[in-house]
DNA sequence: ACATCGATCTACT
DNA sequence: GTAGATCGATGTA
């Protein structure tokens, strides 16, 4: 039986959560139509983490961050580019899973629609080409998963070998191995 | 107030 | 492989 992920998915170690989202189907009900994709490949966040954007405390940006488990944080970067994450751990405590890179399931026409691409490796292969097809912006920031909106699917499924590398972007602590991918997917990440 | 830069993407060489 | 786009959040004064 295929359900929404339960909150208590999300009070764990951060890195290990990061690693459980594989293979999860991420499912955002736009107006436009549903849009949906395998999570092939995530990064861990965590408070202590000079990398991370609540290392420094809260501000107005990162505030969904300390919220309760179970939420998005979506957040605007680069001044063209949305990129969404799910909190973890209780609130109080500002960690996240950043989503990097899906396979697309549904809602194929209204991706290429959103982002002016037609081959499927062009559509979710990054985290903020996905944002862009599946229509997640600002107004998602702090949204509950466990609603109606945007959620996860538990599919159960095994995604093999997890391939563990250095965060993408980023030049603090590049020697804590918290990006993911399933080795079988390596086809839909951002970059090898 | 102002300067800097970013958990990126695209186009071009 | 490299550079330009683009603009809000953040840090410093």
């Amino acid at each position: 039986m295929i359900g929404k992920l339960e909150r208590d998915f999300y009070l764990r170690d951060t890195a290990d959560a990061a690693m459980a989202v594989l293979g999860r189907v991420l499912v955002h009900n736009t107006c436009e139509g549903v849009t949906s994709g395998r999570i092939v490949e995530s990064e861990a966040y965590l408070r202590d983490d000079p990398a991370c954007h609540a290392c420094r405390g809260m501000t107005a940006r990162n505030r969904a961050m300390f919220g309760e488990p179970g939420r998005a944080y979506v957040y605007f970067t680069y001044g063209n580019h949305y990129c969404l994450n799910f909190v973890t751990q209780p609130a109080g405590i500002a960690e996240a899973i950043l989503v990097r890179a899906l396979e697309p399931l549904d809602g194929i026409e209204l991706m290429r629609r959103n982002r002016g691409r037609t081959r499927l490796v062009d559509l979710c292969s990054g985290p903020g080409k996905l944002t862009q097809a599946l229509g997640i912006d600002l107004s998602l920031n702090g949204e509950d998963l466990l609603g109606d909106r945007l959620y996860l699917l538990d599919d159960g499924g095994d995604v093999g070998d997890v391939i563990a590398r250095p965060r993408v972007g980023i030049k603090e602590a590049t020697d804590r191995l918290w990006r993911f991918y399933p080795a079988p997917q390596a086809q839909w990440v951002s970059r090898r």
